[in-house]
This record gives structure tokens, sequence and C-alpha cells, in this order.
DNA sequence: CTCCGGAACT
DNA sequence: AGTTCCGGAG
């Protein structure tokens, strides 16, 4: 698989510098749980209303009542799941590894399962987390990527681990490299290649068999 | 007012 | 298939 072209022309066209800003590794897996089935705005507000309440920490969000965090959440959707997983994903934190910085600090491997283990985070939650909070070379592999590589004509294996590993083998290995192609997924994703894509516009228009299929019927 | 899309998980 | 969903677009 050459992902040489796709990258060198989104690079060019959209560029992905300086995604995913958080204030610490806690808003960021309090940003990637959060984040599922709902839109980033929605996430913002969330975490600046726990901010606000000074809960952005992990005794605050284990101590909290319920009532509050899902007041806090609100804007996020599916807010009562949302706010247990938070006060679940604090407690788990502290009561098995002791600390955010021990945490933040066990080896990859197991690190990966601990957070698998976790009501709220499956294989996509886990690496975004792995990746964007702890700096470790996993390679995000979301909804947004699995379009565009299928429209592109090169649909990625439906088992999550094997469409990652072949991502990560065509990439660059490392956290810049992966964190990059991930960021440029997500842009092309959300101002083209969206359920119904807006193909005339799009910079990947001559590399991709769809879009030039739907030029073709647009005349 | 309805419909749909949204940094998915169980 | 449901999440005891939300916000913007139409």
């Amino acid at each position: 698989m050459d992902l040489e072209p796709l990258h060198t022309r989104l690079t060019q066209s959209i560029g992905g510098h300086d995604w995913w800003r958080a204030d610490g590794p806690l808003e960021v897996i309090t940003g990637a749980m959060l984040t599922q089935q709902t839109t980033w705005g929605s996430v913002e507000v969330a975490i600046r209303n726990l901010k606000e309440r000074e809960l952005m920490n992990l005794e605050g969000l284990a101590s909290a009542p319920l009532k509050v965090l899902e007041e806090c959440v609100r804007p996020t959707g599916f807010y009562r799941v949302k706010a247990t997983r938070l006060q679940t994903m604090a407690r788990h934190i502290l009561h098995r590894h002791g600390s955010l910085s021990e945490f933040l600090s066990t080896e990859g491997t197991r690190l990966r399962q601990s957070l698998l283990s976790m009501s709220g985070v499956g294989l996509e939650t886990a690496d975004s987390i792995l990746l964007y909070a702890v700096g470790l070379p996993f390679l995000v592999v979301d909804t947004y990527t699995r379009r565009i590589m299928e429209r592109l004509g090169m649909a990625l294996p439906r088992d999550y681990e094997e469409a990652r590993r072949r991502l990560e083998e065509a990439l660059p290995r490392g956290v810049e490299s992966y964190r990059e192609f991930h960021a440029l997924m997500v842009e092309l994703g959300k101002q083209y290649c969206r359920p119904r894509p807006r193909c005339a516009p799009c910079p990947l228009l001559d590399l991709c068999p769809h879009g030039m299929k739907v030029v073709r019927g647009n005349g």
C-alpha cells in the first residue's frame, strides 16, 4: 500500500498542524472518551464546564456527584453513560495505578490493556489516548480513515488490529508521523470526504476512483 | 418540525 | 442493535 501520493497532496492542501491541543494528558483522555459519537465543539464545552467546577482532575472526577458530571458533559450527548464512564476511568487510574503520572509511565502494552479494560474505551479510543496523551506510536484508525481509504480503492480490513498494522507499515514509524496522518484523515473527512462526499473541491479528486466517478456523473 | 451526522462502545 | 442523545440543517 503506497500512501506517499496521498500524504504529499494532503500535506500541501490541508496540513494537519497543531491538532488536538489540550491542557495536559487528562484532558486528552477526557476528550477522547467524550468525543465518541458527537462533535468536537460539544466536547470543548463539556471540558470547559468541568474546568469551571474544578473537576478536570482525577480526584474531582472520582468523587464528584454523578449528577454534577452529567450536567457538565450533557452537550456531548449520551451524557449519563459518559458521566459514569468518566468517573469509572478516574477511579480506575487512582485505584489501579495510584496516580496519573504512574499510569502514564506504564509500559505500552500493559497500558493499552489497562485502557481497554475501562468501560467506554475501545480500540480506537485507547489508541488515541496512547498517541495523543501518552505519546506512544499507535496509529488511530477511525471512521474517517476507513471511509477515505475505501473510496480511494484501498479499503482496510474490518479487523481493527489488522487495519492498524497495514497503515503503520505504510507510514514512517513514529508519534509525529502517526499524529499527522490521523489529523490529515480527520480534516479531509470533515471537509470533503463526508458521508455524502463533496468531491468537486476535494484535493484528492484526481487520485480517487470514487471522486472521478462522481465528476463524470455530474458532467 | 423531522432528519441526520457526530474524534464509537458494549 | 441500543446508548434512557445533542445540535444543526432542511
